[in-house]
DNA sequence: GTTAATCTTGACCAAACGGTCAAGATTATT
DNA sequence: AATAATCTTGACCGTTTGGTCAAGATTAAC
């Protein structure tokens, strides 16, 4: 009873507090993605970011203690957006349309959140100090599995013989380098960044060379 | 005369001056490459430099007054590469030939050059505020080039119709991707980075796929 | 209206940064 | 041997960094 009575009374305080907590962390988790995409780790200052976000640094310090417990949150949330991507890829049974489906949802990843992908893209050039356990342990069983469809295709004659692992590092790096390397692919299109139409020719071209690559059509 | 004399006096000099500086200017560029890579430009510090080099930063100051300017040789020797690369593309008249031997000369730079590769893609992730006049002006005449020789393959029926300047994307971005996310490969493969043999295997692998993506192979 | 949390903020700090400088060591020329 | 050029270096400097802190403002509960 008293514990309950307690339990309801700090959910109460907790209720409307976490209102101002949750608001002001996603004004400065919003505005650490934007500064740590642009600048990098190292080039990222927590005064930039309270600046981003229209507040003191001090006040930041108040919710994110040190400049790494608030890169850590950030990369945590990229982290569930990459695993969360294979959604498609898992609900298909059909390899032509999981994978085209796979291939779809991390292009459209890099055309709408660029500046995650160029964060996650910083921390492994840097050779992922921060998240190498995450990946070692995580990352790599979420891979297994999809491995192991892969291969049951590869068995059913359904595509060609091939390294299921290396075809997956592919797909990732060509659907990444939309995002990363955004700036180079500007300066080779006129300056321009790629139209929705330039972006969807290469979301179709890139798609149909991986599977006819790898003799899932035709 | 005179100036004749003169001038084999400073090229007498300088050929013996230049050894201690070409020799002493090498040191740091090597050193520069490996910081640099290892901690990105703002990571990166004069001191970490000049101690890896083994000198004192005063005198790497004397050398490159800046960290702008020695920052600006390293990406120079990059970008020389980088170009350099394509010679076995010209060089041939097949597409299958011409591409097989243009894939397999990216992948062996990022399999010996890792370094360079990850200075590279950290100043296009920064928006390559250093470089972009040399992407807009020199790269973008050097794919043009490239592009016209795909669009005539095109054309004679040799691959299938495609975006030429997506191709080239694809590629580097594949072949790219094993010096730039190499930790994170090495965190899905056991903690080891590819053996030679598995490197081998991936660079076959990735110019298979892409080959017969493009309708080069039957 | 008092109390107790939580939130906000300007001022401040030691450490590290890129870069300078003057003085000395080396080397090459006369 | 003297001179001039280049190279080397420890000490130093103004600025910026991540982070702290104490004092005040706000909010919720009794």
């Amino acid at each position: 009873m008293k514990n309950d009575e307690s339990l309801v009374k700090v959910r109460t305080k907790s209720v409307r507090k976490n209102q101002i907590r949750l608001s002001n962390e996603r004004r400065i988790l919003a505005a650490a993605v934007k500064i740590f995409a642009g600048f990098g780790y190292q080039g990222a200052t927590t005064r930039k970011i309270a600046e981003e976000a229209g507040i003191p640094k001090a006040n930041l310090h108040y919710y994110f203690q040190t400049k790494e417990q608030l890169y850590r949150r950030v990369l945590d949330g990229i982290f569930k957006d990459w695993l969360a991507a294979a959604n498609t890829f898992d609900e298909c049974v059909e390899p032509i349309e999981a994978l085209r489906g796979y291939i779809e949802t991390k292009m459209e990843l890099s055309r709408k959140r660029p500046l995650e992908s160029r964060i996650w893209a910083e921390e492994i050039l840097r050779g992922a100090p921060l998240i190498q356990h995450e990946l070692e342990v995580t990352l790599s069983a979420w891979l297994d599995t999809r491995v192991k469809r892969i291969t049951d295709w590869i068995n059913a004659g359904r595509i060609d013989a091939l390294n299921p692992r290396i075809l997956m590092f592919m797909i990732w790096a060509v659907t990444q380098h939309f995002a990363d390397f955004e700036s180079q692919i500007r300066a080779l299109n006129q300056q321009q960044n790629l139209s929705d139409n330039q972006f969807k020719e290469a979301k179709q071209q890139v798609t149909r060379i991986i599977l006819k690559g790898i003799g899932a059509l035709d």
